[in-house]
DNA sequence: TCTGGGGTCCTAGGACCC
DNA sequence: TCTGGGGTCCTAGGACCC
């Protein structure tokens, strides 16, 4: 370890196996507090939260840390935690372009640079240590002040043998963090950090392996790797070998691949029994998500609905659509019938979404061969109409009238015996996958 | 942290088909 | 008609991330 105090003797060094490599991870210091800050001389030095318009913190700067104040408090909250605060609307505009610049200042170094987050990214500089006639640790620094000279903001870093050493490292001392762990000094460096530290470890897998009487990063990775496969799966595995200093996953150094899924949801203000109040709810979710969806110039091919309970358990449910489809109201038959399939009369519900799949780019919907093209082209105007109006007047001022709570058929059949897919009966998931998908379009 | 919102990946298990 | 094995595909749910 670079610049950390020597833990006691752990043990022997982890074996390491492959070919070393050096793996840079940069995290920008409470990134859209420091944005501002570098964009506006007069806020620095002063506690800057961002979050102002959702009313939670997003991002605290250090000396709003200092008082009290964290990610996810309420803004009430924070003020009375620290009342001289200086609370801001989160910018995303101006955090991208820091972004961007902080990523091209890493490319300077190497063009494999992996922009994992708008405020994280990895750099591979394995190799480069001949070309800048310098130590990995010193190449490392030197993207370290520049970054702080050119944004005026500051930067950890971690610097080891693979990703997940190279984040648990940043990790490690932040603000203006430097780390660097070396492969001889692997087993001080992850008897120091706890099991929640490590990258991929999150409360369930931690409070398993608690229960194996593990503490810290050390004794997981000195547990065997079929051990460790047999409990956690492939990624306890590839955690696994990382941690030893085995680059299991490489910098993704190029364009980014296309949105898988994109979703909307909402949590009630209180939960709710009513039928038809939950229905509402999740169709305008449904409108949230189809004009996101076409302002991204997407079509979606499938729709998923999911209900949550009080009790935080969740069932959800999802059908493929005739053609992908950016027009809210092709969606709306199937989302109306995976509704009806869900929900039960009589449970709790505390929020309703949809999530969108099978995406494709390209906005200009190919007809099917069967389909009107000239009612295709309408829809497709009565949408981005709807959207104008919204983007003028507030989001939902215009929507489709099954938003509103108007009264609804309801088949008491299906309210008297609600099922919900896990006690579905066999055979049933086959009716429902054909009965739900063949949708027309009434004109 | 008594739980916001939007993503990704993995896996168990059912259905289906030899 | 019943029984069984095995491969593949799909889906819902879980876990994690920022």
């Amino acid at each position: 370890m670079d610049g950390g105090t020597t833990a006691g003797d752990a043990g022997p060094p982890l074996r390491l196996d492959g070919f070393p490599r050096a793996i840079l991870h940069f995290d920008g210091d409470a990134f859209f507090a420091a944005v501002e800050q570098a964009a506006d001389p007069a806020l620095r030095g002063r506690p800057v939260v961002t979050g102002k318009e959702r009313g939670i913190i997003a991002c605290a700067s250090y000396e709003a840390k200092a008082r009290g104040v964290r990610r996810g408090i309420a803004l009430g909250e924070a003020r009375r935690l620290c009342p001289d605060l200086v609370v801001l609307p989160s910018d995303y505009e101006t955090y991208s372009l820091f972004s961007q610049r902080m990523f091209d200042i890493a490319r300077r170094f190497t063009p494999d640079v992996e922009a994992y987050s708008i405020d994280e990214g990895f750099a591979e500089l394995t190799g480069l240590r001949r070309l800048y006639r310098a130590s990995y640790a010193e190449i490392a620094r030197r993207f370290q002040a520049a970054a702080e000279a050119e944004l005026g903001l500051t930067v950890s870093i971690g610097l080891s043998l693979s990703k997940g050493l190279a984040k648990l490292a940043s990790d490690f001392r932040k603000p203006r963090g430097f780390t660097a762990v070396a492969g001889r000094h692997l087993h001080r460096f992850l008897a120091r950090c706890a099991l929640s530290d490590v990258w991929g470890f999150g409360p369930n897998t931690v409070a398993l392996l608690q229960r194996h009487g593990l503490r810290t990063a050390l004794d997981f990775v000195r547990r065997p790797e079929a051990w460790a496969g047999r409990l956690l799966g492939k990624p306890g595995r590839e955690i696994w070998r990382e941690l030893r200093g085995d680059a299991v996953h490489a910098v993704q150094s190029g364009a980014p691949p296309l949105q898988a899924s994109l979703s909307k949801g909402k949590t009630f203000a209180a939960p709710s029994a009513d039928r038809d109040f939950v229905y509402a709810k999740l169709l305008r979710n449904v409108e949230s998500a189809f004009i996101k969806l076409r302002r991204h110039g997407l079509r979606a091919r499938t729709v998923t609905v999911a209900l949550r309970r009080q009790d935080f358990g969740q069932a959800s449910l999802g059908a493929r659509l005739t053609r992908a489809t950016a027009a809210t109201h092709e969606a709306v038959p199937a989302v109306r019938a995976l509704f009806d399939a869900l929900y039960a009369a009589g449970v709790p519900y505390r929020a309703t979404m949809v999530l969108l799949e099978e995406l494709e780019s390209d906005p200009m919907t190919q007809p099917e061969l069967f389909d009107d093209p000239v009612r295709i082209e309408k829809m497709a105007e009565a949408s981005r109409l709807i959207d104008r109006v919204n983007r003028r007047y507030g989001k939902h001022r215009l929507g489709l009238g099954t938003g509103l709570f108007l009264p609804m058929r309801r088949p008491a059949a299906r309210d008297a015996a609600p099922r919900r897919k896990t006690d579905r009966l066999p055979g049933e998931t086959e009716r429902r996958r054909v009965g739900i998908p063949l949708l027309r379009l009434p004109v």
